[in-house]
This record gives C-alpha cells, sequence and structure tokens, in this order.
DNA sequence: TGTACATCAGTGAACGCGCGTTCACTGATGTAC
DNA sequence: TGTACATCAGTGAACGCGCGTTCACTGATGTAC
C-alpha cells in the first residue's frame, strides 16, 4: 500500500499526534524525535512532512493536544461534583498528587512535565504563545471547579486568583517530588505541601 | 602554549565548570555543549578531555557548583537576618520573585531552572544522586533561614514542613511566569502567588 | 645550579552517530469525462 | 458505469549538520640526577 485513502490519512494524523504528545511529556519538547514518533505509528520517517510543515508543527500540534486531554480530565471531576467547589479542589488536588512520580510523567498534567522546557524557549518560540493561551485555559477551568453556572463575578474572581496559587504550588510540590522520586525526600515533600491545602482550606 | 602550569590548569578548570554552571541554567542539562563550554574560556574542545571524564561528569561538578553559589546567597540573606526568621524568609521571597523571568534563569536559583529535567532524568542517572542530596541541603539552609543556633527540634522540624511548602510554591511559581513571561499571565501568578505568602504569614 | 628527559595540558583534525529534512519514486486513490 | 489520468500518501535512501569522543602530535612544565 502506498497512497491511503482520506479516512485512513487522517486517521494516521492522529495517530502521530497521540505519540508526539505522550513523548513530548516524556522527553520534553526538544526531546521529541520524528524517526521514533514515525515507527511508533508503523510508518517511515519519510511520510511525516505529508502531515506537518516541521518538527515545531508537530509539537505545538502536540502539546495543544495533551492540554485538550488534560482539560477533559479537570472538566470530568467537574461534571461530577458539580456544585461543591471545594470538593472538585480536593479530588483535583489529590488526583495532581498521585502523579508526583516519574512514572506518571507520560499520563500527567504537561505544565508540570513540560513548564521547564518552555520557561527555557526562546521569547519568539510559538511554544510560548500555544502554551500561555492552554495555560490560560487550564486557570480558567480550575477556577470554576465543580461551580454551579450562577458564580458572581468578585467570587470568580478570587477563586481565580486561589487556583493560580495552588496550581503553581501542585506544579512545584509535583516536579520537586519526581526529582526526588526514590528518597525520603519525595513523600516530605507531598507531605509538606498537603498539609499546606489541608490547613489553608477554610 | 601548549602545556599549562598546575595553577593556570587548575584555574581553567574553575573556569569550564563556572561557564558549564552558567550554561546547564540556561539551556538545561541536556543543553550543555562542550564545543561552546570550550569557546568560553577560549579553549579548544579537544583539550576538554584533560580534565573531565565525559560530558555527564561536568553537568554533574556543573550542577554541585550551581548549588554551592546559590547556597552562598542564602547564607547572605541568613547572616543579615540572624535572629528574625520571618524577615529572612521575607527577604527570601522576594529574591526568588525577582527571579521570575527567563531573563534571570543564568543567574537564579539552580532548582527552578533544572527541575523539569532532573524529573525525567533515568533513575539511575548520576545527575539525580547529586540533585537529591544538594536539594536536601538547600532545603536544610531555608529551614534555619535567619535562625539564631538555638532553634528547638520540634520549632525546627515544623519551619522545614513550611520550607518545602513554600518552596515548592516559589519554585512552581516562577516557572510559570518564565513560561508565561510577555502575558498579562506572568504577573497574574506573581501577584496570586505573593498573596499566598503575605496572608499566610502570622 | 644545570642538564636531560618524562609528563601531560592543549591543539586540531577526525570518527561515528542520530538528528531534521529533502527527494525521486511508487502505486492506490479519487476525479473528469 | 467504465475508463484514463492526475493527485498525493507513503517509502527508503540520501543530505548536511552538530554533537560527544578519540587520537596523534606539540612543546612547555616539572622532576631526577
Amino acid at each position: 500500500m502506498v497512497k491511503s485513502s482520506k479516512a485512513v490519512t487522517a486517521q494516521r494524523r492522529e495517530e502521530i499526534v497521540d505519540a508526539a504528545a505522550k513523548q513530548i511529556k516524556q522527553h520534553g519538547i526538544e526531546g521529541v524525535r520524528i524517526p521514533e514518533v514515525m515507527r511508533e505509528v508503523g510508518m517511515t520517517q519519510g511520510g511525516f512532512y505529508r502531515h506537518f510543515d516541521s518538527k515545531s508543527d508537530l509539537t505545538d500540534t502536540a502539546l495543544r493536544h495533551a492540554f485538550d486531554v488534560h482539560r477533559g480530565i479537570l472538566e470530568g471531576i467537574s461534571d461530577s461534583r458539580r456544585g461543591d467547589h471545594s470538593a472538585a479542589i480536593e479530588a483535583f488536588v489529590e488526583l495532581y498528587m498521585s502523579w508526583a512520580d516519574p512514572e506518571s510523567l507520560a499520563v500527567g498534567c504537561p505544565v508540570s512535565a513540560l513548564a521547564g522546557d518552555v520557561a527555557r524557549a526562546p521569547m519568539d518560540a510559538s511554544v510560548r504563545g500555544v502554551w500561555a493561551q492552554e495555560l490560560d485555559r487550564i486557570f480558567d477551568v480550575v477556577s470554576v471547579l465543580g461551580d454551579a453556572d450562577d458564580v458572581d463575578p468578585a467570587t470568580r474572581a478570587e477563586q481565580r486568583a486561589r487556583a493560580i496559587a495552588g496550581f503553581a504550588t501542585l506544579v512545584g510540590a509535583s516536579m520537586l517530588a519526581r526529582t526526588t522520586a526514590g528518597t525520603p525526600l519525595a513523600d516530605e515533600i507531598l507531605t509538606a505541601t498537603q498539609n499546606t491545602f489541608t490547613t489553608t482550606a477554610p
């Protein structure tokens, strides 16, 4: 088979993006390898450029996809605790903490997996635009986690500020625990952080 | 000049480590380039292996050096506020926040610069051993920031837990601000995080 | 103190390797009639 | 509905590039006498 039908081609593209999204969270933005991605979907590297203009075209797309998947998880939490913001936040914190080991890189949050890479990306790199937009959407989703539709603007603004600060803590703690996995420090970090969440809650 | 004296050679080694420490924080653990490091100290890449066994020998050494420098800064804060833990912590938070932009990568904290890389390093990579040891020392220093010598063990343990949780927040916020530099999100992240530090303080 | 010689820091070219990307080619797909 | 042909997804080999590392060589340094 040398040329595939349009349906098969579109599906192949999805598979490439899926594979790249897994690799980008596991190995970083620069760590994605086109030959490896193509091998994973059963193709040769030459075919890559029928689907994407360049490697950064792929990594931008893969990053968006990773955020889409992650937002889907958050919205699942939100839907199942509708009407109880605190409970939804609590469930989110618990889930996030469960990803605080290196084995969860590929399944966990793209923010903790890739913040270090984006932080050092050139200011004019396209990944920064994608990232800022997606992170803003994540903050929005976390802000209203479990909320019903009738939250007033003042509360919403306050919740957003709290969501951002709390999210930063989760990202930091999760990353530090990953760096120290297998040592006593990892547990110490998670325990110390957990306590700030449980004691800060009203 | 083909062979240098022992004194010159030792100084050259220091220069190489200095240059690598700057590069490792700027470009990441994998982002250090031996030809670039050697060019920066005015040598050719061939001479590198008279000083180090391998690239990871250099990056481990450079990481240790970066932590040494950072600890020196923290101890400076500690000494100048001896006897006032809260004031020292406050000064530390302020300093840390001042590094929350991509331009400060090379001068700022090695933890926020490199946590993402170490998180995905193989479990048997030597960098993990260096990192865990150095991070533990940082936690120790931050725990007793500004303390006099006579802090009782219970208070010390409590301070360490608070230091770790607070440090995780600073790392997360600093990294997220760096990823969104030049967008309104960066300020939003820093402001939201600052507030948790000022309102949490007793 | 002088001399002969071994050591070894540094040079510069070369190596193999994996990468991102290109390209001539193939042949099934999809379209025009 | 059938046929002729243009399109284009995918192959597989090739490209230039920068990397980490090696190596033969140089000649000043440091040491033994």
